[in-house]
DNA sequence: CTTGCGTATGATAGCGTTCTCTCAGTTAGG
DNA sequence: CCTAACTGAGAGAACGCTATCATACGCAAG
């Protein structure tokens, strides 16, 4: 490959080049151009150091006129920042990930940092190679959102021991210097349940208990707590598991799960769904049974999706400040990549909110 | 964001300790346990000329010891490949992101590419700026998914002046070099349409025709001519726009879409909703009005998304081949990257595919 | 022997920035 | 005037890696 073909050619006037294209333009060129050394260059643009209005002016028209635009690599090669996070989200169509990243860059993109999303495509050795290879092109921190499990906090904790500030959603992670943001699911889950009980209803089922090796069974543990708070006795034949636990679970788990509770001999009065997906689903078992929302079973679901109040009936559910915790987290991360803040792992839970539409009606005493 | 300012000499505060960090163990590291020079554990690494075995041994030993991991920025400013994929989403919640990601990873992955994600947040100068600095943190390649405008199709351009490979999907741009992987929406749109009207509609609506500046109307320019090849006239009223057009057609506009074609004199006995979310907008809100679907209204949406077949009544929706999409444009993407493809730009388009639910039925002879 | 070639490793020179050090000039204070 | 401090700008090294050239050994061909 040959190097740069500098050819004098004849005359030294710049004639206009018409871009050879060959490659970017580096600070040299822009020094050369604007007759000052390099180092004079970089102060310039980075404003950093002493430089005359004169030659800033001179620069930045050559800057203009090479369209130059700095190489990160390099920069970062000298330690600098990165001025890049990279966000770990179990998939993309849970609209969760979503605001999560909303809030997260509304944050970043104040700070100056680039936001890199990946995803986790489900399996543990899979994040683990997507979160060591942002690691390699070297981010300046991680928002992991993804949900634990022992192997993933394994990874995690190395990857937070090479000290790379690490700020987990919803995720507790034991490792020193690993700053979390959560809602109270357990809170939110028992509200929703007591809601129910709270209407009358005495057999109240839920859909997607999720694997035994789930790190938040925080939901169903909130509905189990609901139900003992009202001295009602859990009936394990009114919890159904999700079929396959991706992610998270889906339209099919709330779809199937809802017909085998409708199976029941005492049919359940009102179900908890895990999340609005499921509920959907749910919602669409009950219309296919030709059972009524809510006049015959109640719904709630969990975490207030858009949809949520589009469906037929519009669904009570949970909301959770999802903005809120990727703001937070975003802002916990600056503060650990531009070392504000260091020691003690901070442990942020936030409230969530009961938002009550036409899924769930009073019950007529029994 | 000042970063750091000169400082007079006698402010010397707070002294920047470098950090305790123990760095991360370089090159030079590895060669120095292993008793050699920093070239031949390059070499050893990266299996390029001749190392003999029991050197390469010693440096393996070394380089699990000291915990190495290469330094992609250096070797990146070397020259050499990022190996790291940009893909530009118009946001996350859009299901339809996901699952082009899920195509995309697949490839990539395969070829040894990181994927990095990041979102356009729906202005064109955000686009423009994350666009850029995706280069500036040189990546090897750029998937866009966003829709096109005249703005972001410069930029666009620019970029690919760069010489930085780039495969558009759904978004035709005439710049050289730049690859273009769609789906025929106009012929899936004509095709739902004709669909309608081959069920006995004459009246049928349209929700969400997008702005004018779109630069993929073909959905509607799909439904327009069907209702041609049908011989029935356009009539301006029963097509409405969405209320503010962001990355794509939301629930509500779908809602309030339906609630005003509801109102019109003579109501429509059908609607081509632009996507599925629309479409359920839609279906809430002849709920709402008491009109069944499809007794009384038909309903189509586009897209097919996971929803569409838990709606009530479960939605009859156009399929696009999402998957394949994103493989194709990843295809393409290594392809160029590694220049085993050059010369003219690719325009690969694909076909969609009727979805038949219950949303529609064949209407009685009225 | 010399030449030639394949193997294995060392030495050096960058890649594009920025950091540190140096030096020249300018102002202000005593 | 001389020291001190500030302003402005250059020279050189360094970041971690790899391309390239050079060197050293062994051994077969001329």
């Amino acid at each position: 490959m040959p190097r740069k073909t500098a050819e004098p050619k004849h005359s030294k006037a710049p004639t206009r080049v018409q871009l050879p294209v060959r490659k970017r333009a580096t600070l040299a060129d822009v020094a050369r151009v604007a007759g000052v050394v390099p180092m004079t260059v970089s102060r310039a643009i980075n404003r950093s150091g002493y430089v005359s209005e004169e030659v800033r002016a001179r620069v930045t028209e050559a800057v203009e006129q090479l369209q130059y635009r700095p190489n990160m690599l390099a920069r970062q090669l000298k330690g600098q920042r990165f001025y890049a996070v990279g966000v770990m989200l179990p998939d993309i169509a849970n609209p969760f990930g979503n605001e999560l990243v909303l809030g997260i860059k509304e944050v970043l993109d104040d700070s100056g940092y680039t936001t890199f999303i990946t995803t986790s495509g489900g399996s543990v050795e899979k994040e683990t190679a997507a979160l060591q290879s942002f690691v390699d092109h070297r981010i300046d921190g991680l928002i992991v959102a993804t949900r634990g499990s022992i192997a993933g906090d394994k990874a995690l904790g190395e990857i937070a021991a090479q000290h790379v500030p690490i700020v987990t959603i919803g995720r507790p992670v034991e490792s020193p210097g690993v700053d979390c943001v959560s809602v109270d699911h357990y809170r939110g889950a028992f509200e929703a349940a007591s809601h129910l009980i709270e209407s009358g209803h005495k057999r109240v089922g839920y859909i997607g208990i999720g694997h035994p090796e789930d790190a938040v069974p925080q939901r169903f543990e909130g509905y189990l707590a609901a139900l003992e708070a009202a001295g009602i006795p859990f009936r394990p034949e009114y919890a159904v598991r999700e079929v396959d636990a991706p992610a998270f679970a889906t339209e099919e788990d709330g779809y199937l799960g809802m017909l085998e509770l409708a199976n029941r001999k005492q049919r359940p009065t009102a179900v908890f769904a895990r999340n609005d997906f499921a509920a959907v689903g749910a919602l669409r078992a009950l219309h296919t049974l030709g059972l009524r929302v809510p006049q015959d079973i109640a719904v709630v679901g969990f975490d207030n999706i858009r949809l949520s109040a589009y469906t037929t009936p519009p669904l009570t559910t949970v909301e959770q400040p999802i903005l809120e915790q990727g703001r937070m987290a975003a802002r916990f991360l600056v503060e650990r990549i531009e070392g504000k803040a260091k020691g003690k792992p901070r442990n942020v839970v936030m409230a969530s909110k009961l938002v009550k539409r036409e899924s769930v009606m009073k019950r007529a005493k029994a």
